[in-house]
DNA sequence: CATGAATGAGGATTCATTCAT
DNA sequence: AATGAATGAATCCTCATTCAT
């Protein structure tokens, strides 16, 4: 059972990765339930023995889908947080490319994005880690007066990724906007409004 | 068959209506394939034959969940519009009465919210047309030059949907706002934004 | 799931005691291992389903069935320990009469005394209380001075237990002898031992 | 095929040993379907393919191991009867030894005899075996007028064997006495029984 | 209006065993 | 002498659904 997925060899590893690849396609087109391990494995070229040759369970093999999302996503504001803290850009510059990366991310990887984000259990941590995040960004530039003080950033950073969320499957998984366009118009709308500044009330 | 759901009798109604009770917990729950016929059947105090009495299928009853929520959204935003019209308050006022009462309404219906604009299949269509309605609202209001010209008003139509989506799960329905908070708080940052006005670049 | 096998109707009752009876034989033959449920309800008559809808497991019914035959045992026991109070007659018309009615219920239940006395895992605890209550009879009677002193009577009460055992799956079992003779046999070899009286050493 | 079994390299054979012992481990302690060529091979620091080098499957080494049992009992009998002939020793110092080296070698081998006394469908045949030299000792004895005359020597040796048995499991293998006690104890109950010769009924 | 009883169809998982190297 | 990789063949179990009453 420790054992299962412990393999030395080049062909297991590949195997292992045929089914990773195909159980991602699957479970973000089906959902968990109804993916079928048969159909997995069918698709793989393998028997049904062979799935447990590399993955313990069902449950599994999603979890390690969902927790490499995870960890991609955690490795990807890392960095975001390092560069910002070298980056002497302006502050929506900044803003728009962390927004950037995020939608890059969940472009090159939608079947991961799909299932880390919004099929599995997990979604919501997830996105209340990605809230926790924003929120302490924005706080810290909210202390330094860059935005309305009577603002509760923890909102906003909920609407944001709120907004994320929606974008990504209306707009970028259906490759409508790029992940730069869509980056650039939340910032817009976030940052400034809707209001016509030119408008006199 | 064809005869399926037109009892007639007050029991027959008060049957069926308990179980849309219960299955609608459940469903809200438990999703709709970890939620079993079984398990409402039996909280409800029937035998299994008897949901059969009332619904076609599985399929059916969580179908006609998911219409109830949705006639009931449309209801409530044809009324909306129409009192739109005849309202003469200012713009922000009129929107954040137009959300406050989407989050009230999802508020009172928590299970019949979380199965029609979370769980169903149909949630995507549902907020499709959300959106279309938004869209609508603010092409309008930016027509008339409340709005800035430069935005792309569907896409400020699916942020504000994600931001509702996302705050209904993790303030509304966990008690920490109340539906008139969220609404002007989500007006307040749609409309005039982040940035510090005091703060000049 | 607390639900299953509290069937009311007489039919349910039935099919569940058909079940029980075909288990037993298929148990008693194959173990528990090789005894298939696909077997078992196929031999009743009826579908896989069936069976889960009056005992949860496999394991749930041959628990059933093992416990089924240590009440039955643990009642034969307390009866005879009643009657024996009452009884006046000498020793071992006693001893034989308690023998006797454990084969003779052995006999009965072929089946069940199979499953319960040699191959579930409870056998060892059933004959462990087999001993101690043997233990207890023959120490009561040492005190009286009808046994010898000198006997370590939990042992006594092994080898009786032991020699039970075997004549039940060699004589018993085989038709080769009645419980009446094998009662009588162990309480002639246990009372007077095999030594020759009239040789002396 | 033909092959399997006839290594000649002391390698092979230390490594069919440690897994003779680890499979007897195992067998001795889960039973046969309990246990897996998966684990032996993995305690025994092996993959499953090398099982196959030296065992064509799992009945053959689980044979392997009853006829070993069987060949080194069948050997001890014969010693023992060798023995008994040259022996001049008087009568129950003669049995007492016979039993106590049958404990001490099922003491001495405990997997083993678990095994091939208990677990194996053999272990009937075995006892059989056992009994029937039992019952032609019993009966050389009784020809000599040592043995009472009435008693039918089979079932004696049943009892005894039955006795042996039990012991064995409850006594010998929980440390509770040791070899020479339970012959001891055997003799002693079986040669002069439990009744009490100084009460006079 | 309601139920006791039963099932069709499928899906996850296990394990002994083998092939190619 | 040994192994990485793979599989055939089962087996338990679940759940929506239906039939006869």
């Amino acid at each position: 059972m420790g054992q299962r997925g412990r393999q030395k060899g080049s062909v297991g590893v590949k195997s292992k990765e045929a089914i990773l690849l195909i159980a991602a396609e699957e479970f973000a087109e089906h959902g968990f339930h109804q993916t079928k391990i048969s159909t997995i494995v069918k698709r793989a070229g393998f028997t049904q023995p062979s799935f447990y040759l590399y993955f313990a369970s069902k449950e599994a093999i999603f979890q390690e889908l969902v927790q490499t999302f995870r960890k991609k996503l955690i490795h990807l504001t890392k960095k975001s947080r390092l560069e910002t803290n070298l980056d002497k850009g302006i502050l929506p510059f900044r803003i728009a490319k962390g927004l950037s990366e995020i939608f890059q991310f969940f472009d090159n990887n939608r079947n991961l994005t799909m299932i880390g984000f919004y099929i599995s259990d997990e979604a919501e941590e997830i996105k209340r880690d990605m809230v926790k995040d924003f929120t302490k960004s924005l706080q810290a530039e909210q202390l330094d007066h860059y935005f309305r003080q009577d603002l509760d950033m923890q909102t906003v950073a909920e609407c944001i990724t709120g907004s994320i969320e929606r974008l990504t499957i209306t707009k970028l998984f259906t490759d409508k906007k790029n992940p730069q366009q869509l980056a650039n118009e939340i910032v817009d709308i976030y940052l400034y409004g809707l209001q016509n500044p030119e408008t006199i009330y």
